[in-house]
DNA sequence: TATGAATGAGTGTTCATTCAT
DNA sequence: TATGAATGAACACTCATTCAT
């Protein structure tokens, strides 16, 4: 009497869904936030294939029962994740500015660099999961295309409004190189020497498209 | 990941030794080549940790029986397959040539960025598995660690030599973006398209470290 | 990892399939009978939903691996039983003869009442979970469905053939008390005295259909 | 089916006591009250052990704590609605009167199954319980026995008064026709054409004891 | 008296690995 | 050299029961 599916559909309330179904009150928001923070941690330290619940329920002083509350699977979970990553970079399409061939582009460039940084840091897992495609759920790959194609799009309207020469398979590398840039940085842990990385990488990536001159 | 690895027992034939410690015949060869090709594929498809033995061994037609006579574990067959794409990756590394600011640059960075694609068409899963680092064999991650260090050195004195101003994590990047267009690309399946992106993306690099102004 | 369901389609092989999809050698049979041996005993005791796959290969002498070898879950194998069983009342169906208002009737009503008893004795569990339409697969229902209403039509029809005023009210009735005598027979081991049992039942049965004066 | 029950604690109210022990205002008994007709419906739909103690609470819209301030376990559940079907059953024990040959005897016979056929309708799944015998609970198969016994006796008595051959296995073939006939009828549904069915069914169960002649 | 949150033992299922043939 | 059968530790998920409010 363990595993099987859920069976007659006399059922309403189903334990274990996030963001509908049940309201909840501070203390569940509460619990639900720990879960969601520990998943983050643990699928980031050993990956979402090899991270087992016990690890995140332990990470989260909680119970087993008390994750099957909240969310219906892991994959549950990390579609709850990526629910709220892809907002982020959403948000951070939504707010990329003009990107021209003078240092303000510089900045701008360095900025959306950072700021993707920033979120890579909480929800790197997230992101590996949506490049990979190795996980089956269909809406949190839904998201993660939606949410790098809007990022892609604004970056090259921005690039080409500026007259630079950004066609689709450049702007993919440009995508590719922030994932990884990312990525490397915060598994790393080189939150020190972060700042002056971010200076170099804007620098070059700014001359890619625009070939001025700047300093290193 | 439960029964103790037998090694050394009395048994002249040590079965699951891959490339070292037994002699074998041309069956032997081709069997144990069926092998790697599946679970290269495999890998390819679900993934290191998703992939199962079973898999491998039906996508091989051959039976669980006859995978653990060739390799030891998943692991070592993982291992296996490090070694050759390191081999590979070490002899990329060793036939870069001069890198300069002119056309010819461009050409050996595009020659360096189609063998590299080359190479991760075949063994993607495994230098993913590298960057990941989410497999805990040592002697893997060391191979991979090596690889990348050499083609990123040799990169880098290549570059430097020509006066571009290539410091690590500027090299870092490049290497970064070496690795996810490689993975798109293969992943994707883009190979019609690959021909005139490799072009593309070999002048956008040129120009970053050189700013030069090139044909696109 | 672990409880989530099969992911891609490139496997071609699937354990756990009792009926198709795979070539069993002599041990593979024998396993595999011994686990539907051990199953129908579990079953018997427990009733299938309090009984555990543990306790089956427990009975079974065979390892949780082995099981999943053979049947794809716990309700797997009751549709493997439970085709076994609707064979046997198919056969039972198949050969019933003429019920005339002589004590040849008699006789042969006997006949399919024992008959019935045996078939009980090994499948009773099966027929219970049918009659109680407690388990959700369908094709176990529906094997269950076509059984009981095969020998239902061709009991009401031998009746009526000898004028019997057999309705399907009544037929049901009587398929009723067969299954509830013979759940009573088996679950309470009466089998020394199911011969006296069985002649008084015959007759009664025969005089309720006929109006008969028998010997009880 | 893990804590220990909490008897005979300090505390001066002791929850999970459905019938004793607590005096119960009448807020309390139409809790109660609802729990135990949602329990009846669930056990009907689900079966007593596919049954969630969460289905119960959610059917009479109340919640788990609740449904532990009146009954012990969902095991004691049972036990109470247990008590209510065997008071039930006994009242119709007490109420048979005699079953002649004649039509007067034909229609007792037809009240009786008609009245245990409505005690059915609420309380199958507790008589199912019994007779299945896959309740752990001793004081649960106690009740069932007596009550089951002393209709059996009783209805013997009746017909053995006037002259009818009733021995004891004739007799449980009676009680079981009864059981199924009653789960068939309200398993199905079948309350519409409950009328004539019942007056067939006493007329063929009569004629199987007293061989006479009636008209269907 | 009532509630929703928390718990954790129990159970089904998977899959890397070993073994007998 | 090859195979299919067997194993069991590991893991996901459930659900009766308790607890704090």
């Amino acid at each position: 009497m363990s595993a099987p599916r859920r069976r007659g559909a006399s059922r309403v309330i189903v334990p274990g869904s996030p963001a509908d179904s049940r309201e909840l009150r501070a203390q569940g928001r509460r619990t639900m936030g720990k879960l969601m923070d520990a998943g983050m941690r643990v699928f980031a330290e050993r990956g979402y294939h090899a991270a087992r619940v016990d690890d995140i329920v332990h990470a989260a002083r909680a119970s087993h029962g008390t994750f099957y509350l909240y969310f219906a699977s892991k994959e549950d979970l990390l579609r709850a994740l990526a629910v709220e990553c892809a907002g982020e970079l959403e948000a951070l399409a939504g707010s990329v500015g003009p990107i021209g061939p003078d240092s303000n582009g510089i900045d701008e460039l360095r900025r959306v660099l950072e700021q993707f940084t920033r979120t890579y840091r909480r929800y790197g897992p997230v992101v590996r999961a949506w490049l990979e495609g190795q996980v089956d759920d269909r809406e949190v790959n839904r998201l993660g295309v939606r949410a790098f194609t809007e990022i892609a799009t604004v970056l090259g309207e921005r690039l080409r409004d500026s007259g630079a020469p950004a066609d689709p398979a450049t702007i993919a590398a440009l995508m590719a190189m922030l994932e990884r840039f990312a990525y490397f940085h915060v598994s790393r842990g080189l939150d020190a020497e972060e700042s002056t990385t971010l200076d170099t990488l804007a620098c070059v990536v700014h001359r890619g498209f625009f070939r001025a001159t700047a300093a290193a």
